[in-house]
RNA sequence: GUGGUUGUAGCUCAGUUGGUUAGAGCGCUGGAUUGUGGUUCCAGAGGUCGCCGGUUCGAACCCGGUCUUCCACCCCA
């Protein structure tokens, strides 16, 4: 009595159709990311635990799948942890490794290890699966693919200037039209919480500010007040809320409240020159947008935060984020080393093209040509033509078996093959074959001794 | 981790206050059509109603648990 099989909440099997479709958006992002100098490296799928906790915050340690280690593990356990039955303390005793959960911190890793065979600046992309110990939701896996492209050891604006260009080419290229690059300054956030008397409630107040446009005005206050953000602080962040006009405007409202933060000045400095580079620099289809309100969760960042939304209209969290980690190495043992990043979620721009129906319609295409099979005489010179064509790259097969004729084109039509051959007794004794083309139904000869007369046609 | 939601044929879904043998469309198989698919017509196969337990003379339907789906929160790609 077998059950029936399932696989694990959260995952996803992936269909010839589903992979030619996310084989399109990785390889436009690849070509991309070289184009623009970076170059691919790989890590391994887990880590030492050691290397992931800690680095995500409370939230983040939660999240990370932990893998149990190999043998008796259990009876290593001394009693005492054992019987408290306290999963914080048990967790290390009984397992020492864990699933990537994202790729920025085994880069991170990989540099430090890496140091002495780097040339810095290093621009280095990986494209791998993380995993999430998360509840699955729309667009949230527990197993999903990210895209990042990081440099490290360059501390100049024109990095970030870089990844904006970065960022609307790939969506350009994959007709992704309107999508709003956000940006913000982890330094300007530093300084509102300075000058509004919250400097120590910084993750508190940003966090809570990043739900503005999910929560509205007043669900943030309360969840300021909430975390300990006094009354009077609150109102002086107010302007904040509603930050009118252009980046160029914001920026000067900005200058106004920072101007007694110097961290704060520095990152309107920072923003402004990036904008102001962007501008002369011009976008093709995606528009760079300031938003104050930006904050993101991971703490590492310290300077510039990006997160891409899909174009208005189309339901789904940020398709990208990234950010500047001046110190992200440090942790590791290597000071000093500034890096910036940018990571692009595949699984969900996988949903938004769905949605808007821009995977090209070539990519069903998984077979130019199939050959109906007549017999074993028939389908021997169906082979040698098959031969001929794959020489010139033409993605050709033999049906095979000389099952009916209506079998035949039946899974050649279910197949979406666009072109039938058919090599039968009489075209053999005539030595040529017969070319139907599924769309129009319309049928050409040709002679077996010149397949390159179809070739020409396609 | 919290709250809600979903599960019936390969797929999308009906299914009456709890009552014999659980239905439809699409798909699939065979035939009309032994060298022509996508249209049409005819026939057929296919289900332990997610799983486990309970209530009942009787459960797809009511109750509990569990898994799964989707959604919201936390957090995040």
């Amino acid at each position: 009595m077998p059950q029936k099989p399932s696989i694990p909440k959260g995952t996803r099997d992936f269909s010839p159709a589903e992979v030619a479709k996310r084989n399109y958006i990785i390889q436009t992002i690849k070509k991309h990311f070289e184009v623009y100098g970076f170059q691919p490296i790989e890590t391994p799928s887990f880590e030492n635990s050691e290397t992931l906790m800690g680095k995500y915050g409370d939230e983040g340690d939660r999240l990370i799948f932990k893998i149990l280690n190999s043998g008796d593990f259990i009876s290593k356990v001394d009693d005492v942890t054992y019987s408290s039955k306290n999963s914080a303390s048990l967790t290390p005793k009984i397992s020492e490794k864990a699933l990537r959960y994202d790729l920025t911190v085994p880069f991170a890793r990989y540099v430090v290890m890496h140091q002495n065979e780097i040339d810095f600046p290093f621009k280095r992309y990986q494209i791998q699966p993380v995993w999430r110990a998360d509840r699955p939701q729309k667009g949230r896996f527990r197993e999903f693919y990210q895209c990042d492209a990081d440099v490290v050891g360059a501390k100049s604006l024109l990095q970030e200037v870089e990844f904006v260009q970065l960022y609307d080419a790939v969506f350009t290229d994959l007709g992704l039209k309107g999508s709003t690059i956000k940006i913000n300054n982890r330094k300007v956030l530093s300084g509102i919480a300075e000058v509004i008397g919250a400097k120590h409630l910084l993750i508190d107040f940003t966090v809570a500010l990043d739900k503005l446009d999910k929560i509205g005005e007043e669900g943030v206050k309360k969840e300021m007040l909430a975390k300990g953000i006094s009354e009077g602080a609150i109102a002086k962040a107010a302007p904040l809320f509603s930050m009118p006009g252009s980046n160029a405007d914001q920026l000067e409202q900005l200058k106004t409240l920072l101007v007694h933060s110097d961290i704060g000045m520095a990152g309107i400095a920072e923003l402004e020159g990036i904008v102001t580079q962007i501008n002369a620099l011009g976008l093709q289809s995606a528009q760079l947008q300031l938003d104050v309100t930006l904050a993101r969760g991971l703490n590492y960042y310290t300077g510039a935060i990006f997160e891409v939304s899909a174009p208005a209209g189309v339901q789904m969290g940020s398709i990208g984020g990234g950010g500047r980690y001046d110190d992200l190495t440090g942790i590791f043992g290597l000071k000093d080393i500034s890096g910036v990043g940018i990571s692009f979620g595949l699984d969900r721009i996988y949903l938004v093209l769905e949605e808007l129906g821009l995977f090209p319609e070539s990519l069903d295409r998984t077979i130019d040509v199939l050959c109906i099979n007549f017999g074993n005489e028939e389908s021997l010179a169906s082979l040698q033509l098959v031969g001929k064509l794959r020489g010139h790259g033409i993605k050709a097969e033999v049906y095979p078996s000389s099952a009916k004729m209506q079998k035949q084109m039946k899974y050649a039509n279910n197949r979406n093959v666009p072109f039938v051959i058919l090599i039968g007794k009489q075209e053999l004794d005539q030595g040529d074959f017969v070319v139907k083309n599924m769309a129009n139904g319309e049928q050409q000869t040709y002679e077996l001794s010149s397949p390159e007369d179809f070739v020409q046609t396609l």
